[in-house]
DNA sequence: GTGACTGCAAACGCTTTGCAATTGA
DNA sequence: TCAATTGCAAAGCGTTTGCAGTCAC
Protein backbone atom coordinates (compact mmCIF):
# COMPACT_ATOMS: atom_id res chain seq x y z
CA UNK A 1 0.00 0.00 0.00
CA UNK A 2 1.30 2.98 -1.04
CA UNK A 3 0.01 5.29 1.91
CA UNK A 4 2.50 4.28 3.50
CA UNK A 5 5.28 6.20 2.14
CA UNK A 6 2.97 8.82 1.37
CA UNK A 7 2.72 9.12 5.23
CA UNK A 8 6.54 8.57 5.44
CA UNK A 9 6.86 11.23 2.29
CA UNK A 10 5.04 13.83 4.24
CA UNK A 11 7.03 13.89 7.45
CA UNK A 12 4.14 11.72 9.46
CA UNK A 13 4.87 8.89 12.15
CA UNK A 14 3.95 5.43 10.99
CA UNK A 15 2.07 4.41 14.60
CA UNK A 16 0.27 1.79 14.96
CA UNK A 17 -3.16 3.05 14.74
CA UNK A 18 -2.72 4.82 11.79
CA UNK A 19 -1.48 0.96 10.57
CA UNK A 20 -3.85 -0.66 11.43
CA UNK A 21 -6.97 2.01 9.95
CA UNK A 22 -5.29 1.85 6.43
CA UNK A 23 -5.01 -1.78 6.73
CA UNK A 24 -8.74 -2.06 7.90
CA UNK A 25 -9.96 0.62 5.57
CA UNK A 26 -8.21 -1.43 2.95
CA UNK A 27 -9.40 -4.63 3.58
CA UNK A 28 -13.25 -3.34 4.38
CA UNK A 29 -13.34 -1.87 1.09
CA UNK A 30 -16.98 -0.28 1.31
CA UNK A 31 -18.02 2.68 2.57
CA UNK A 32 -17.47 2.63 6.36
CA UNK A 33 -18.01 4.67 9.28
CA UNK A 34 -15.49 5.38 12.07
CA UNK A 35 -16.96 3.81 14.28
CA UNK A 36 -17.29 0.44 12.41
CA UNK A 37 -13.41 1.35 12.25
CA UNK A 38 -13.59 2.00 15.56
CA UNK A 39 -14.88 -1.37 16.54
CA UNK A 40 -12.88 -2.98 14.11
CA UNK A 41 -9.63 -1.32 15.19
CA UNK A 42 -10.63 -2.02 18.88
CA UNK A 43 -10.62 -6.41 18.49
CA UNK A 44 -6.91 -5.98 17.70
CA UNK A 45 -6.00 -3.04 19.48
CA UNK A 46 -7.81 -2.55 22.01
CA UNK A 47 -6.43 0.54 23.66
CA UNK A 48 -6.83 2.48 20.49
CA UNK A 49 -8.76 5.41 21.58
CA UNK A 50 -11.79 6.60 19.45
CA UNK A 51 -10.64 10.27 19.14
CA UNK A 52 -7.48 8.42 17.66
CA UNK A 53 -9.92 6.89 14.85
CA UNK A 54 -11.07 10.51 13.97
CA UNK A 55 -7.59 11.99 13.74
CA UNK A 56 -6.53 9.43 11.98
CA UNK A 57 -9.09 9.76 9.22
CA UNK A 58 -8.91 14.14 9.36
CA UNK A 59 -5.37 13.43 8.38
CA UNK A 60 -5.70 10.67 5.79
CA UNK A 61 -8.48 12.83 4.46
CA UNK A 62 -6.45 15.96 4.10
CA UNK A 63 -3.61 13.55 2.21
CA UNK A 64 -6.08 12.42 -0.16
CA UNK A 65 -5.59 8.74 1.00
CA UNK A 66 -8.83 8.55 2.27
CA UNK A 67 -13.04 9.93 0.55
CA UNK A 68 -15.03 11.39 3.57
CA UNK A 69 -18.47 10.95 1.89
CA UNK A 70 -22.10 12.35 3.38
CA UNK A 71 -25.27 10.25 2.38
CA UNK A 72 -27.37 12.77 4.68
CA UNK A 73 -27.56 10.82 7.39
CA UNK A 74 -26.25 11.09 11.29
CA UNK A 75 -22.85 10.23 10.49
CA UNK A 76 -20.24 9.76 7.75
CA UNK A 77 -18.46 7.30 5.53
CA UNK A 78 -14.93 6.79 4.60
CA UNK A 79 -13.70 4.72 2.17
CA UNK A 80 -10.21 4.23 1.04
CA UNK A 81 -8.91 6.88 -2.14
CA UNK A 82 -7.62 3.93 -4.31
CA UNK A 83 -11.20 2.60 -4.59
CA UNK A 84 -11.53 5.13 -7.04
CA UNK A 85 -14.44 7.60 -7.87
CA UNK A 86 -17.85 6.64 -8.24
CA UNK A 87 -21.00 7.78 -6.81
CA UNK A 88 -24.28 6.34 -5.12
CA UNK A 89 -27.84 6.12 -5.58
CA UNK A 90 -29.27 5.82 -1.91
CA UNK A 91 -32.50 4.39 -1.97
CA UNK A 92 -34.71 6.05 1.02
CA UNK A 93 -36.73 2.90 1.34
CA UNK A 94 -34.45 -0.28 1.76
CA UNK A 95 -31.43 1.43 2.78
CA UNK A 96 -29.53 -0.12 -0.43
CA UNK A 97 -26.79 1.80 -2.01
CA UNK A 98 -25.74 1.22 -5.30
CA UNK A 99 -22.57 2.45 -7.13
CA UNK A 100 -23.39 4.58 -10.12
CA UNK A 101 -20.82 5.07 -12.89
CA UNK A 102 -18.73 8.04 -13.15
CA UNK A 103 -19.66 8.55 -16.97
CA UNK A 104 -23.23 9.11 -15.71
CA UNK A 105 -22.54 12.92 -14.49
CA UNK A 106 -20.29 14.17 -16.55
CA UNK A 107 -22.82 15.72 -18.79
CA UNK A 108 -24.47 17.37 -16.13
CA UNK A 109 -21.11 19.12 -14.91
CA UNK A 110 -20.48 20.42 -18.17
CA UNK A 111 -23.66 21.97 -18.11
CA UNK A 112 -23.24 23.72 -15.23
CA UNK A 113 -19.93 24.79 -16.03
CA UNK A 114 -21.33 26.23 -19.48
CA UNK A 115 -24.54 27.91 -17.45
CA UNK A 116 -22.77 28.99 -14.44
CA UNK A 117 -19.58 28.87 -14.09
CA UNK A 118 -19.51 27.13 -11.24
CA UNK A 119 -17.00 23.86 -10.89
CA UNK A 120 -19.19 20.89 -9.33
CA UNK A 121 -17.38 19.13 -7.69
CA UNK A 122 -19.41 15.52 -8.64
CA UNK A 123 -16.79 13.34 -7.17
CA UNK A 124 -18.64 11.43 -4.33
CA UNK A 125 -22.44 12.35 -4.99
CA UNK A 126 -24.56 10.82 -2.69
CA UNK A 127 -28.12 10.49 -4.43
CA UNK A 128 -31.55 9.88 -2.63
CA UNK A 129 -34.89 7.93 -4.42
CA UNK A 130 -35.93 4.73 -4.45
CA UNK A 131 -34.31 1.64 -6.45
CA UNK A 132 -35.91 -0.67 -8.87
CA UNK A 133 -37.05 -2.91 -6.50
CA UNK A 134 -38.78 -1.04 -4.30
CA UNK A 135 -40.37 0.65 -6.75
CA UNK A 136 -41.63 -2.69 -7.85
CA UNK A 137 -43.13 -3.75 -4.83
CA UNK A 138 -44.18 -0.40 -4.21
CA UNK A 139 -43.02 0.05 -0.99
CA UNK A 140 -43.18 2.70 0.90
CA UNK A 141 -40.39 4.93 2.25
CA UNK B 1 -51.06 31.94 3.61
CA UNK B 2 -53.09 28.37 2.80
CA UNK B 3 -50.43 26.53 5.33
CA UNK B 4 -52.78 28.01 7.94
CA UNK B 5 -55.77 25.65 6.53
CA UNK B 6 -53.45 22.97 5.93
CA UNK B 7 -52.98 22.29 9.22
CA UNK B 8 -56.65 23.16 10.34
CA UNK B 9 -57.68 20.57 7.87
CA UNK B 10 -55.73 17.81 8.97
CA UNK B 11 -57.06 18.37 12.70
CA UNK B 12 -54.05 20.30 14.19
CA UNK B 13 -54.08 23.49 16.04
CA UNK B 14 -53.32 26.99 15.44
CA UNK B 15 -50.80 27.63 17.92
CA UNK B 16 -49.02 30.80 18.59
CA UNK B 17 -45.62 28.36 17.97
CA UNK B 18 -46.65 27.34 14.90
CA UNK B 19 -48.20 30.68 13.44
CA UNK B 20 -45.06 32.62 14.52
CA UNK B 21 -42.79 29.90 12.82
CA UNK B 22 -44.43 29.53 9.55
CA UNK B 23 -44.87 33.22 9.28
CA UNK B 24 -40.87 33.49 10.03
CA UNK B 25 -40.05 31.11 7.13
CA UNK B 26 -42.59 32.79 5.12
CA UNK B 27 -40.84 36.41 5.67
CA UNK B 28 -37.11 35.20 5.29
CA UNK B 29 -37.83 33.20 2.19
CA UNK B 30 -34.21 31.75 1.51
CA UNK B 31 -32.87 28.48 3.27
CA UNK B 32 -32.57 28.79 7.34
CA UNK B 33 -31.54 26.63 10.03
CA UNK B 34 -33.95 25.72 12.88
CA UNK B 35 -31.41 27.83 15.19
CA UNK B 36 -32.22 31.03 12.97
CA UNK B 37 -35.76 30.38 13.36
CA UNK B 38 -35.66 30.23 17.27
CA UNK B 39 -33.71 32.59 17.48
CA UNK B 40 -36.17 34.54 15.20
CA UNK B 41 -39.03 33.43 17.42
CA UNK B 42 -37.34 34.77 20.71
CA UNK B 43 -36.95 38.15 19.48
CA UNK B 44 -41.43 38.23 19.75
CA UNK B 45 -42.07 35.52 21.62
CA UNK B 46 -38.90 34.27 25.14
CA UNK B 47 -41.02 32.04 25.96
CA UNK B 48 -40.78 30.09 22.71
CA UNK B 49 -38.76 26.91 23.40
CA UNK B 50 -36.28 25.40 20.71
CA UNK B 51 -37.59 22.21 21.07
CA UNK B 52 -40.81 23.14 19.88
CA UNK B 53 -38.98 25.09 17.21
CA UNK B 54 -38.09 21.40 16.37
CA UNK B 55 -40.93 19.42 16.74
CA UNK B 56 -42.67 21.89 14.17
CA UNK B 57 -40.50 21.96 11.98
CA UNK B 58 -40.77 18.33 11.93
CA UNK B 59 -44.64 18.35 11.37
CA UNK B 60 -44.96 21.26 8.76
CA UNK B 61 -42.13 18.75 6.72
CA UNK B 62 -44.23 15.91 7.00
CA UNK B 63 -47.37 17.93 5.61
CA UNK B 64 -45.01 19.36 3.32
CA UNK B 65 -45.12 22.89 3.95
CA UNK B 66 -41.80 23.02 4.61
CA UNK B 67 -38.68 21.30 2.65
CA UNK B 68 -35.77 20.31 4.51
CA UNK B 69 -31.98 20.39 3.03
CA UNK B 70 -29.01 19.02 3.71
CA UNK B 71 -25.98 21.18 2.39
CA UNK B 72 -23.66 19.03 3.65
CA UNK B 73 -22.56 20.70 6.98
CA UNK B 74 -23.68 20.61 10.72
CA UNK B 75 -27.27 21.14 10.37
CA UNK B 76 -29.95 21.29 8.27
CA UNK B 77 -31.56 24.21 6.82
CA UNK B 78 -35.50 24.51 5.96
CA UNK B 79 -37.19 26.82 3.07
CA UNK B 80 -41.06 27.06 3.11
CA UNK B 81 -42.54 24.76 0.35
CA UNK B 82 -44.19 27.47 -1.84
CA UNK B 83 -40.58 28.91 -2.81
CA UNK B 84 -40.52 26.09 -5.30
CA UNK B 85 -37.72 23.42 -5.73
CA UNK B 86 -35.03 24.70 -7.12
CA UNK B 87 -31.01 22.56 -6.69
CA UNK B 88 -28.24 24.85 -4.89
CA UNK B 89 -24.35 25.12 -5.95
CA UNK B 90 -22.73 25.43 -2.71
CA UNK B 91 -19.39 27.10 -2.87
CA UNK B 92 -16.75 25.72 -0.85
CA UNK B 93 -14.51 28.39 -1.16
CA UNK B 94 -17.06 31.42 0.05
CA UNK B 95 -19.78 29.36 1.54
CA UNK B 96 -22.18 31.32 -1.53
CA UNK B 97 -25.58 29.51 -2.41
CA UNK B 98 -26.54 29.61 -6.27
CA UNK B 99 -29.67 28.30 -7.20
CA UNK B 100 -29.99 26.30 -10.23
CA UNK B 101 -32.31 25.90 -12.24
CA UNK B 102 -34.63 22.50 -12.07
CA UNK B 103 -34.09 22.19 -15.44
CA UNK B 104 -30.61 20.98 -15.64
CA UNK B 105 -31.04 17.90 -13.57
CA UNK B 106 -33.70 16.38 -15.88
CA UNK B 107 -31.28 14.90 -18.02
CA UNK B 108 -29.00 13.02 -15.45
CA UNK B 109 -32.67 12.15 -13.91
CA UNK B 110 -33.89 9.98 -17.05
CA UNK B 111 -30.34 8.66 -17.89
CA UNK B 112 -30.70 7.08 -14.28
CA UNK B 113 -34.02 5.95 -14.87
CA UNK B 114 -33.07 4.15 -17.58
CA UNK B 115 -29.93 3.12 -16.48
CA UNK B 116 -30.46 1.59 -13.56
CA UNK B 117 -34.41 1.45 -12.91
CA UNK B 118 -33.72 3.76 -9.91
CA UNK B 119 -36.05 6.84 -9.54
CA UNK B 120 -33.88 9.34 -8.12
CA UNK B 121 -35.19 12.65 -6.04
CA UNK B 122 -33.37 15.84 -7.36
CA UNK B 123 -35.45 17.82 -6.03
CA UNK B 124 -33.33 19.57 -3.17
CA UNK B 125 -29.99 18.63 -4.02
CA UNK B 126 -27.10 20.29 -2.74
CA UNK B 127 -24.02 20.19 -5.24
CA UNK B 128 -21.08 21.48 -3.87
CA UNK B 129 -17.87 22.82 -5.54
CA UNK B 130 -16.52 26.31 -6.67
CA UNK B 131 -18.28 29.08 -8.26
CA UNK B 132 -17.11 30.69 -10.79
CA UNK B 133 -16.04 34.51 -8.90
CA UNK B 134 -13.67 31.64 -6.44
CA UNK B 135 -12.29 29.86 -9.69
CA UNK B 136 -11.59 33.53 -11.07
CA UNK B 137 -9.90 34.67 -8.41
CA UNK B 138 -7.79 31.47 -7.36
CA UNK B 139 -9.24 31.65 -4.17
CA UNK B 140 -8.14 28.49 -1.84
CA UNK B 141 -10.41 26.58 -0.33
C1' DG C 1 -63.35 19.67 29.94
C1' DT C 2 -59.92 17.26 27.49
C1' DG C 3 -56.41 15.76 24.69
C1' DA C 4 -53.15 18.12 21.66
C1' DC C 5 -49.42 20.85 22.41
C1' DT C 6 -45.69 23.14 24.87
C1' DG C 7 -41.70 24.38 28.07
C1' DC C 8 -38.22 22.56 30.59
C1' DA C 9 -34.35 19.88 31.48
C1' DA C 10 -31.98 16.14 30.54
C1' DA C 11 -30.23 12.91 27.31
C1' DC C 12 -28.60 11.58 22.78
C1' DG C 13 -25.13 10.42 19.04
C1' DC C 14 -21.41 11.81 16.60
C1' DT C 15 -17.43 14.40 16.77
C1' DT C 16 -13.86 17.50 18.76
C1' DT C 17 -10.61 19.14 22.18
C1' DG C 18 -7.23 20.01 26.23
C1' DC C 19 -3.86 17.90 28.49
C1' DA C 20 -0.53 14.86 30.28
C1' DA C 21 1.78 10.57 29.13
C1' DT C 22 3.91 8.00 25.48
C1' DT C 23 6.47 6.70 21.50
C1' DG C 24 8.63 6.70 16.75
C1' DA C 25 12.46 8.69 14.46
C1' DT D 1 16.33 13.08 22.88
C1' DC D 2 12.03 15.40 21.96
C1' DA D 3 8.34 16.82 19.16
C1' DA D 4 4.66 14.25 17.10
C1' DT D 5 1.18 11.37 18.46
C1' DT D 6 -1.89 9.12 21.60
C1' DG D 7 -5.31 7.86 25.42
C1' DC D 8 -8.39 9.66 28.40
C1' DA D 9 -12.12 12.29 29.92
C1' DA D 10 -14.82 15.95 29.20
C1' DA D 11 -17.14 19.04 26.39
C1' DG D 12 -19.44 20.62 22.14
C1' DC D 13 -23.04 20.68 18.89
C1' DG D 14 -27.39 20.03 16.74
C1' DT D 15 -31.22 17.41 17.75
C1' DT D 16 -34.58 14.38 20.37
C1' DT D 17 -37.27 12.88 24.30
C1' DG D 18 -40.00 12.20 28.86
C1' DC D 19 -42.89 14.44 31.55
C1' DA D 20 -45.88 17.56 33.82
C1' DG D 21 -48.30 21.71 33.02
C1' DT D 22 -51.01 24.49 29.60
C1' DC D 23 -53.99 25.92 26.05
C1' DA D 24 -56.85 25.62 21.67
C1' DC D 25 -60.95 23.75 20.56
Amino acid sequence: MGCFQTLKEKGYRLTLPRLAILEILHELGGHVSAEDIYRRVQAEHPTVNKSTVYRTLELLKSLGLVVETDFGGERLYYHHAESGHHHHLVCRTCGRVLEMDESVLEPLAAKIRDEYGFEADLRHLGIFGQCAACVAEGNER
